[in-house]
DNA sequence: CCGATTGCTGCAAAGGTTTGCAGCGAAATA
DNA sequence: TATTTCGCTGCAAACCTTTGCAGCAATCGG
């Protein structure tokens, strides 16, 4: 039923190929019968049929997106960046769900390589090494890691971190935890990593709390925990597990600020919605979602596979494999205050009241240009 | 690079057709040769190119899903369970995002068309004779809304938002007002429609404001409104409108729920965590997604179109197009209390102290069964 | 006026798979 | 034993598009 190209070249009078070129290099032909077949097509509904071009081209025009979990809000901006910046470009996103499964990561990528130009792997769990092997299979672009030899967009959380610490520092914590995530969390390291450097600089005790699952739930369960261990502050892995967290402590009786300052990661929408408003480090998410597309679909682009006998495989694999970091950004907010006075945490007494300002920059880092480390 | 059939039938010493069949249709190979064709297909790391299937069956085995808006966490947990199903049955799911705009709607199911063997149209925006035009494209199951002739899912949110306007008038409120959702919601107007035959039946003054953006920012801006209308409890279109309105009350200095009674829509993950926990009208969205594609992929599935000459037209185009309607249920939480005693407002006097537990049922709705309307 | 160039179009192969049909040997039936 | 049946496999067409190459007419240079 649908017309092929066959009924629009039959319509106008012309051969098939002149069709196909009137779309795909339309300065090759004549303008008046481009006209004509333009007029054809347009008439007929005609659409060229993805699956038959992808067939000889090498090329499906889409990508695929590999999420750790849609239901967390950090991801959604994300994905519709993606999603709109591939859409400019005439591609096609699929997105895929792993509920923070390793394996189910390595089987879609598996599942997806033969229908896609290339994948966005987001915050993989999975190993290094099982990256690099899938990377041979399809092009791959990673988000949130580092992965050597592989084109990387990542957020500054160790700059992050450090911030999130020092704002801490300075008002007086000397008792401080870190609520850690998911085993396999690049991000998550790096947070642990410059979290304690920042922290022990600063003098102050510095415990790590995990690995946890990333959620509110996650984050609830470590109340007593916290409670117990007596840190004044918590530094969370994410919003989600820093709101889950606050709910706790205020099931086992201690208020956030008052009692226990809490700061997340992410600033995602839902953090200015609960009381009280969450300090955190805002991520650039949508901008790595757009980032990554670009990499990804960089020289007009991810060179054909498997396409056309001799051709395809000749040139031009060396692409330039950029690492790119985008900056983060501390958001004070109401979740955190001035260390409790009564006694041993408190060495230095800066009293500084937190108000729902920020720390730097005027906007939402939306346009986030991220500076290149490697290349 | 990638291996092709051609590849494992030389391996395997048969024809390629034996190949296909192998995996199509096993119980037409012998078994032996069904071994060793299985044996050099896993060790050449075989899968069959999805392109070249779909040119001559005429079936991508994807499916679209077109969304109002990825970030608004009602879609997710939908999403995921469309996502999940759709792998089960050996299908991939491109995701679409249209912002909330109907042109971008129409012209998302245009490029879909020819990529997918079915699109799911969740909680369209556009009008009714333009999905019905749409459907004679590519099949299509519509998502919270009805559409004569068409497949369509829907969730009871009348019955749900006549319990919340019970609910409240049992509470001893008697002016009360409705945020309603986006312009061309169907969701919208049956809530409109529902409350205010409750509303009315109460006895109680009932006014509606809107349409409105669907987000906190939408519900924040009408607690002026809210505040003027001197409505002593409010039903907001869904959750996140339900949480910026009480946020904006705040700041107009109206507390929840001892001044105003707030419903929400939805039960998001995120209506758990604000303060005050908020009461609302729980829908179940996983298992709308789920049931969806089901009904998308019915009979192993959608109609071949246009497949190989003379064959595919022939039979079974009267797919059964069902309407199911999946049950809600009302979650009282802590944004709803007896209207405040000051006047007017208080009719009748029935003093109930609501707490965080549920109006019926055990569990989440996960498994709501829907009922079939229509056949 | 002849040869080369240019601009446009047609031809046909190729890409990887599915599938109706035919063929083949062996077993079952007559 | 002759014939049908059955189980399995091979053959080849078809799906729709892209693209290198060839051909053709008209224009240009000399």
């Amino acid at each position: 039923m649908p017309a092929t190209i066959r009924d629009v070249a039959r319509a106008s009078g012309v051969h098939i190929s002149t069709v196909s070129r009137t779309f795909s290099a339309p300065h090759l032909v004549n303008p008046e019968t481009r006209g004509r077949v333009l007029a054809c097509a347009e008439e007929l509904g005609y659409r060229p049929n993805r699956a038959a071009r992808a067939l000889i081209t090498g090329r499906t025009h889409n990508v695929g997106l590999i999420i750790a979990d849609i239901a967390n809000p950090f991801f959604p901006p994300l994905i519709k960046a993606a999603e709109s910046q591939a859409r400019q470009r005439d591609y096609h996103v699929f997105v895929a769900d792993t509920n923070e499964d390793p394996i189910a990561e390595e089987e879609l990528v598996h599942a997806l390589a033969k229908q896609v130009d290339g994948v966005l792997l987001c915050s993989p769990r999975m190993s290094n090494s099982m990256i690099e092997q899938l990377s041979r299979e399809v092009p791959l672009v990673v988000i949130n890691r580092q992965v050597a030899g592989l084109p990387c967009v990542t957020m500054d959380v160790g700059q992050g971190a450090r911030s999130a610490i020092e704002h801490l520092l300075g008002l007086g914590h000397r008792r401080i935890a870190l609520l850690s995530g998911p085993r396999g969390s690049w991000t998550s390291r790096e947070i642990r990593r410059a979290a304690g450097v920042a922290a022990r600089a600063g003098g102050a005790e510095f415990t790590v709390l995990g690995p946890n699952q990333p959620t509110e739930t996650g984050g609830m369960a470590l109340a007593e925990q916290v409670r117990r261990g007596e840190a004044t502050a918590v530094l969370a892995y994410n919003d989600l597990m820093a709101i889950g967290l606050i709910e706790g402590l205020d099931a086992v009786g201690l208020r956030v600020p008052q009692d226990v300052s809490v700061v997340g990661i992410d600033d995602i929408a839902l953090s200015r919605l609960t009381r009280p408003k969450l300090t955190t480090v805002a991520t650039p998410n949508a901008a790595a979602g757009r980032t990554a597309v670009d990499m990804l679909l960089q020289h007009d682009t991810v060179a054909a596979r498997g396409s056309r006998g001799g051709r395809g495989v000749t040139s031009d694999d060396r692409r330039t494999t950029a690492q790119v970091m985008l900056q983060t950004e501390l958001v004070i907010r109401d979740s955190t205050a001035a260390a409790p006075a009564d006694g041993r945490n408190r060495l230095d007494a800066e009293l500084v009241t937190p108000g729902p300002h920020r720390l730097a920059g005027p906007g939402r880092p939306t346009a986030a240009t991220g500076g290149v480390v490697a290349s």
